[in-house]
Parts: C-alpha cells; structure tokens; sequence
DNA sequence: CTCATTTATCGTATATTTACGATATACGAT
DNA sequence: ATCGTATATCGTAAATATACGATAAATGAG
C-alpha cells in the first residue's frame, strides 16, 4: 500500500506538501524560472530550453498546473503559460510561514535526559 | 525510464528541489513542526503521534536526515531527533530566494503576439 | 545471562513519478 | 480539403515513493 495517508492531516499540511511536491523536480523549478523572466512562454518554448522530450515538458506543466503555479492561455495552435502570480505569492507565504515556525526553535538537544553517555550504534545523524 | 535527469542541471536548483521533495509530504512536515514544538523527540514519541507505523516513521525520519533538515542522537537504546537549525535555516533562505525570484514578475499575459484573438480548446489552465 | 524495549533495516506489495514515443486534436496556411 | 505545426493525451517501461510486518541489533532492567 502507497496510498498516502493525507487525508488524515491538517488540510493546510496538506496544501503546502502539495506546494513542495510541485517544486520537487529540477525541471519543474527551471520552468518557473523561465516563465518568469519572460514573462510567460510557449511550450514549444521551453521544450527548446529543456533536455527533455516534448510530452515530458507538457506532463510537468500539467503538474505545475494542478498545482496552481501556472495558467496556460491558447494562443492559435499554441499554449502560452505564464505564472500565476497570486497563487505563487500564495505559495511563497505558506512556506515562509511554515519555516517562521519552525526557525523558531533550533536544536537545543534536549536534555538527552542528564548525563547519559551516548552509546555506540549506527548512529543516524 | 524515470532516471531523474537531475545532473543536467544547476547543482542549487537540485539542492532546492530536493529540499521541496523532503517536504513533499504531509507526514514529513508535520514531523518538523512536532521536533521544532518539542525542541526534539524521540522516535517512538513521534510514533505516538502519527498514524503510521514504527518502522514507516523511521523510513521518513531517514530521508529529512539524508536532506539534512534533522539530526538524530543516539540515548540509549532510543534515538532523540531534533531539527538541524543551521540546515533549516538555509533551506528557508533558499526557497526564499527562489521565491523572490518568482514574484518579481507575475502573469503579464506576455503580449500574445498582437491581438490575435484567443481560439476555443481544452484550455489547460 | 535473559528478557523486554527501542529503533533501524529488510523484504515485500502497491502506487506514483518520470520519461519516452506514438497518436489524436486543433489550428493556420495553402 | 489538405498539409504542416503545436500541443495534449495515451500507452508503456522503469524508477522511486509509500506503507506495512518481520526481524536484527543495541541497550537497560531484572
């Protein structure tokens, strides 16, 4: 079983997983940077700037669509996409957010209960 | 083939995407915040408080380690876990940074093309 | 030493992601 | 109407992710 257990969580959790696995693919960054400082751009566009096939780039738009992150306006036989600048404003606050909370606390190490030696062991760190 | 083409591309875009990926789930985010309230946990606490089992919780546990968000020290025959500030840190700068890049221009409808009139389609927006 | 506890790892099953080529559809041009 | 271009989708293959139970290793308690 890999279903994900996401329902069982806090919608908001959720949400910004949702954010984070949207940014989590190389490509997917590089093409937000790309419509960016172009201020959109076809898909054939950014097929020419990415080493990758053109039903590849066209399924990770999809993803950046679902999303959120981006629009995608017909433009005669073309498709331009553009960012969506409300949902990435959006995206870029639940994410500070979420790292204001937890930049609050570091790691004190909390009182590994007294002096307790640590032992030997694989040692996960 | 879903050999991730990552090495063709900016080591920080993949340093930020693979930060995005460690937060790419529910679970792993709620663990963040639970180790930045508590200013760390043991493993089996973390258990207590989530819905998987023991050994799916050392398996996330594992990947924020290998992301380097986390740090784990051994106590005895448990293991105290606790957010890596220094890394956190960094990775909100880095998202920060990209996200700064990101809203400096919105969705300006980059002049599509003069005014040729949009035509009917499926419209992936 | 033996036993219970804690945790990491192994093995496994299923789902999702990543990537490609092929194809269907929509459009503009001829 | 036909052709070429652009793009989304389909089908497919391989890799990775998610989740669980079982197990091994380490430790502390008795």
């Amino acid at each position: 079983m890999a279903q994900a257990k996401t329902s069982a969580f806090d919608p908001a959790l959720v949400r910004a997983a949702g954010l984070a696995k949207a940014l989590a693919h190389p490509v997917r960054i590089r093409i937000l940077e790309i419509l960016a400082a172009r201020r959109g751009c076809v898909c054939g566009g950014l097929v020419d700037l990415l080493p990758l096939a053109q039903s590849t780039v066209s399924q990770h738009l999809k993803e950046l669509r679902a999303a959120g992150l981006i629009r995608g306006e017909i433009d005669g036989p073309r498709t331009c996409y553009c960012l969506d600048a409300r949902a990435v404003a959006e995206a870029a606050s639940a994410l500070a957010g979420l790292f204001a909370r937890l930049c609050r606390e570091g790691c004190g190490r909390p009182a590994t209960r007294a002096g307790k030696p640590p032992h030997k062991r694989k040692d996960p760190s």
